[in-house]
DNA sequence: TTGTACGCGTTATCAC
DNA sequence: GTGATAACGCGTACAA
């Protein structure tokens, strides 16, 4: 059984005490420059390799960032995730991501996984089902901070960075208005998330302040099942006064509506605008581009990993529940 | 300064030894049902939550398997690395998961750091740039499996899991001739990548085998910045015999070249026909859609991650280094 | 400048 | 069934 190379290694080899080699290792002042570079040519020489658990151990510090995210199906979250992991490393931490699939359950047990393996710091996006906080609670109650990335829980006091989706919103469909739209229809997420109700509040303010009528039929909430889309594309034409523009939710759901319009025979965005959300991969991929809204995924993932570093650092006691919020710009391509 | 709560804490409470809350919490058969209960009871109470840390120090296993890919540009390793995590997830191991941004030298240093995290095995997708593997000699020097993604490394003798690049070329090239193309060009990927090199040969192959001569001012390597795409496509279009069918090394370059060819008002895939390689997120968003391969994503990640946790379950002499090699489909949707 | 002794939180091996 | 005690690998007061 191969077992590792541990100081005590290099220490009886060198007839020197573990304590000394360890001093060499850390570079240590208080020792001796020969004897610090026996050590370390022995370390080299023996392919020593600094086991992080015991020193985590002892320094109750593991330079891990624990990252829960819900779903890696679109580019958004790995984009983030890629900019939050290039920081992090850059500040010397490491990160550990679990996918909770959106699934509330899946989000409890990744959490308490994340605690027992002491992260120094928690960046997490909730899932869609989430509407209880106890396992974020944990962390606070034991120093860990904590950081939200596009959610919101207004029963528990930290920061967090998100995308200003109501400015969005409003700014997506007053260019809709201007360009001469009158019907235009909501392809709404499930209410249940925040960013899915500041999206439709954007929406109906910029109805409202430009005088159009808010018309129930023209707001469709759904799943976000892609395959549900043409059906409701169709609806929307079949009304008795039909829609002509769409502002979707998210991307796939304005491309997947693209599609069906084509489909039907009709023309984008003449007879039928579309704005998507996200300009995610694929949104320059359409005929005609899609236009949409455009998330800062690099900023975002670096706001909120540099927020979370900086808590790292300071005390529980400089900590201020700020909430900072982009701006997602308005992408105009050809679709509306 | 809020310490975290122990077994001792727990221990000192119930006037009980620490090796007692122990075996309670562990679930050890030797132990009294009343006691347990009473540790659990209060466990739950204090909100104790076991340090991993220790408990990996002691075992000489951290129940982590590192992750180590080049980037998340594209849907490809994300999709890969999702369906990892949910299989190491499910045999209760986690991930950590490193970026090398195709980048040697990071590769390197992501490398040493899952090492002195005491990771029990490591998946690596090698960058492009990585001629030298030192860094995963380490590991199996130390007795930790190492599974390869995507890569290959003659040097050593480790498994991998890739996609058969090279069928799934040849494939996609006689589907061309088949309908009836002639001037066949590939967009190649950077020759120092064996993945493009099978890509290459399978194109060679397909046009030898149908008696069509092979044309080196048809193949163009390129560093695969898409924004060379639209010059390529101009010089394809421009020579004496102009091609007429594109077969790209992967999709955002296809996706690209269709662009391109569209915008000097030509037709796809009458005028020139184009297939890609991945099946990546915006394929189905072209117009005409883009027939490509499917990268089988979730099933390499499936593959490669039970191959890996099979290795840490063995004994290291039951390892062998074998070759799973993956089927890519040809999907043919409008672009050819 | 170096060595000794202890502790980080837990499990394992003995005794009893 | 339970309790000491020794590990795991390392850092660090303290003493020398």
């Amino acid at each position: 059984m191969k077992t590792q190379v541990t100081i005590y290694d290099i220490a009886r080899h060198l007839n020197i005490s573990k304590s000394t080699v360890s001093r060499a290792l850390t570079g240590h002042p208080n020792i001796n420059s020969e004897t610090r570079r026996s050590v370390l040519d022995l370390a080299e020489k023996m392919d020593y390799q600094r086991n992080t658990l015991s020193i985590s151990l002892i320094k109750n510090k593991t330079y891990t960032i624990g990252v829960l995210v819900p779903e890696f199906s679109t580019s958004f979250y790995p984009q983030v995730v890629a900019e939050v992991q290039r920081v992090a490393a850059e500040a010397g931490y490491n990160i550990v991501i679990s996918l909770s699939n959106d699934c509330y359950e899946t989000e409890v047990a990744n959490a308490a996984m994340l605690l027992s393996r002491k992260v120094d710091g928690l960046l997490v996006s909730l899932s869609n089902q989430t509407q209880n906080f106890d396992h974020l609670k944990k962390f606070q109650r034991r120093g860990i901070p904590v950081v939200l990335l596009n959610s919101v829980c207004n029963e528990l006091l930290m920061p967090r960075v998100m995308v200003n989706d109501y400015d969005a919103s409003f700014k997506a469909v007053e260019y809709l208005i201007r360009s001469g739209k009158q019907r235009i229809s909501h392809l709404a997420g499930p209410g249940t998330s925040a960013v899915n109700q500041r999206r439709l509040s954007g929406y109906l303010d910029a109805l409202k302040k430009n005088g159009l009528p808010v018309r129930e039929e023209l707001i469709i909430p759904y799943d976000l099942k892609l395959n549900k889309v043409k059906i409701y594309v169709r609806y929307l034409l079949n009304l008795p006064q039909a829609a002509d523009a769409i502002f979707a939710v998210n991307d796939p759901s304005a491309i997947e509506a693209i599609k069906a319009i084509k489909s039907l025979g009709l023309r984008v965005p003449e007879d039928m605008a579309v704005i998507g959300f996200g300009n995610n991969y694929g949104a320059e991929c359409t005929e005609p581009g899609l236009t949409t809204l455009n998330h800062p995924v690099a900023e975002m993932g670096r706001s909120a990993i540099n927020l979370l570093l900086q808590m790292v650092q300071d005390d529980a006691s400089k900590w201020r529940a700020i909430t900072k919020s982009l701006e997602a710009q308005l992408i105009v391509r050809g679709s509306a």
